[in-house]
This record gives C-alpha cells, structure tokens and sequence, in this order.
DNA sequence: CCTGAAGACTTCAAAGCTAAAGTTCGAAGC
DNA sequence: GCTTCGAACTTTAGCTTTGAAGTCTTCAGG
C-alpha cells in the first residue's frame, strides 16, 4: 500500500517554527494592497476573484484531508471519481482518463501503475482489439470512492451550512452563468491546475 | 531568458486529434452521474462546488495563458505578485516567500534561482544579518507584475460583465461568508493546489 | 574564547509530470 | 499477401517540487 506520507503541508522538516513574523494577509488587506499598488482596479470584481481563488483552495486542501485519511491520495481520487462517472462496468481507456483528467498519457501510465499495485483498478488489454487497453474500477475502488465521497458532501453540505435557499439558488445560478461564459470563450482543453469537480 | 516551453496544454505530441468520442461531460451531465451514483446528493449543493471548481480552473488556464504571453509562468508571476504586495522597498526574505505562496523553502530557492537569472528578482545576503537573505524586485520584474495585472484585470471585468451590480454584491458577499467560515474550521497553512489570488 | 543549540538557506535524492521518441497492433492500398 | 499509415499506449529524458540532510551564522553559556 505504499508508505503513504504525511501529507500535512507545514511541516517541511522536523521542526518548521509558526513563524508568528508572517501572519498571513486577510482578503481585506489583500485587496487594500492590491489597490495600493494598481490603482484603475475595481475592489469589488478584485474581492469575487480573490474569494473565489481563496475558497477553491482551502476546499482543496479540505479534499485533500478526507482523502488522505483514507489511504488514497487527491490524484487517485480524481481516477476513481472518472471511473465512477463513467457509469455500469467502470472502465475506460488511459487515453480517455488522461484527457477527462487533463495530464498526458505518460503520466496517466504512470498512475494507473500505482493504482494497480494497491488494488484500486485493473488493466488488462482489450482482446477484441489488441491495441486498446482497459482500465476498470475494482469493487475496493468503488468502496473507496464511497467513502470519500460521503467525507465530501459532510463538508460541503457544512460549508454552505448558513447560506438561505435563495442565497444558494442565487449562487449557484451565477456561477454556472459565468462558468458557460468562460467555457464559451475558452472552448479548448480544461487544462490542468487543480481539477475536482 | 529560458527556452519558455509552449505552455499550451493538450497538444501531448504532435497530433493529438480532437477526440471526438470523449465530448467532456456538462456540469448537468456530470451531477446528473453523481446522482445516479451516489443517491443522497443534495444537487444543488453540488452544482455550486462542480461550477466553482470549474470555474476556478478555467480562470487559472486563462492567467496561465497571459502570463505566457508575457515571458514568465504562472509560478513567477505568484512570486512577482507577493513581492509587490508586500509593498515599498519590495523584498521578502525565501522562507517568507516560500510560506506565502504555500511551497518548501527548497523549492524557493530553486525558484528564485531561475528569476534571478531572468532579471526580474535580486537575491542578497543581509548584511546585517548573515543569515538572512533578501530578494528583492527589479524595476523590470515590477513592470512585469503590472503587464500581467492589466490583462488579468481586463479578463476578470470581461468574465463579470453580465452581472448586475446586485449580483456582484451578493456573490462578493456570499464568497467572503463561506471563506470566512473554511478559514475558521481550518486557521492554519493555505497549503498548495492552485493559489493564485 | 569556545562550545552547543537554534535558525535560515541550500543541497541531494526521489516522486510525479511533460514532451518527444519508441512500440505494437489494426486497417487501408497496391 | 505485404507494406504503409495511423492509433493507443509505453518508455525515456528533463523539470519542478518535496522531504531530509547538510552548511553557515548568530547567540547564550561555561
């Protein structure tokens, strides 16, 4: 199953001091900055922007939590999660996986490598067609996709926690609004940098 | 100034054929598979957490974009970014650098190695302190950060344009409510995964 | 002084990723 | 039927980052 790290950041060696000199910039004195430093800025675009790349963050750091309590790192997590989608039998091509997940074939060899060593998927060729490879989801993936996925709705179902029903209706309706604008404008690839859905 | 690698993603190898059978999913095709496989979802709940992970990604492949454009990475311009909110005489120390922007000091002294060799960083001992360090901004490393701001901030104002001022107010506020809330339940590291404020 | 301890970087080996060059299999021409 | 092209992985080399082990400097005792 692999060493399996720590995997808490802030911990870069043995001891790593709190550092009470660096405290850490809250939103507000971020934004009082950036408009120090560049006046034709509009605070209020800056604060959705910053909010939105902050918040996406710590969820990740979040995920990454759940996931690593469980044995499995964030990048399995996100092949499991394909698979799963993927519906019925669970299988697909490492071609496929690697655009789904935005990283090159290379990579995906790679990981799918790893993951067959601790008994999360299984690669076999597709003897119908000797060319193709198939990867399919082990019944101990798919419980541990559960798993994860059931850390990650108690999350995300707290972190919305105070919001009203109109809040979210509102939220969520804006977001996919400015989630089709950008996708319309940048139609390509999703490219890499954190992905999660 | 570096090779400065191509920086567009899906182009693995030489041809890479759009792949007409994988049509990457909808978010609406996407939480409509999270239900069928994970019956207690609250879809709402999801559709905000998919789009604004969506979105974020989207947003960062968009910065990745400019900020090639301009001759630097992504990863340099977070460097330029926390050098120039530091203010004034813009000068960090690696370790402060390191912790702000969530990476081991050793990964910052490689990094500050490469921009330094760019021209856009200085690297110094203080000298009233031997063991310190100072890197500090260069003219040119400045005006870069500004290049890289005025496109980030066209983008941003293009992304936002359909909202009205109400929405931009409800989104601001409701994004700094809900990170508030992770900040509270998580007060320590940022961690990695995509910075980028 | 000299020594020991702690702090702040840097160096080193290993992990994971990308780009580019194989490798293998299937399909279309001649 | 043999050859050539193309598709779908895999392998190789080079980078960036991490974790752990130095190196250098400062400071507190003895």
């Amino acid at each position: 199953m692999k060493d399996f790290k720590a995997k808490e950041f802030a911990c870069h060696t043995a001891a790593m001091a709190e550092t009470p000199g660096v405290p850490e910039p809250t939103l507000e004195e971020q934004i009082a900055a950036y408009q120090r430093e560049f006046q034709d800025l509009d605070p209020q675009v800056e604060k959705i922007v910053s909010a939105l790349s902050r918040l996406n963050r710590r969820m990740n750091v979040a995920y990454g939590r759940q996931t690593a309590d469980l044995g499995i790192s964030n990048a399995e997590w996100e092949v499991l999660k394909a698979l799963v989608l993927s519906g019925a039998p669970y299988r697909m091509g490492p071609g496929e996986l690697a655009k789904r997940l935005g990283l090159t074939p290379a990579a995906m060899t790679h990981r799918i490598d790893r993951m067959v060593s601790e008994g999360l998927v299984t690669r076999e060729r597709d003897e119908s067609n000797r060319v193709r490879v198939i990867v399919e989801l082990t019944p101990g993936g798919r419980e541990k996709w559960l798993e994860a996925m059931r850390l990650a709705t108690v999350f995300e179902e707290d972190l919305l926690q105070d919001l009203t029903p109109t809040e979210r209706a509102v939220l969520g309706e804006v977001l996919t609004r400015l989630l089709r604008r950008v996708e319309h404008a940048q139609p390509d690839a999703g490219g890499r940098l954190s992905d999660l859905d």
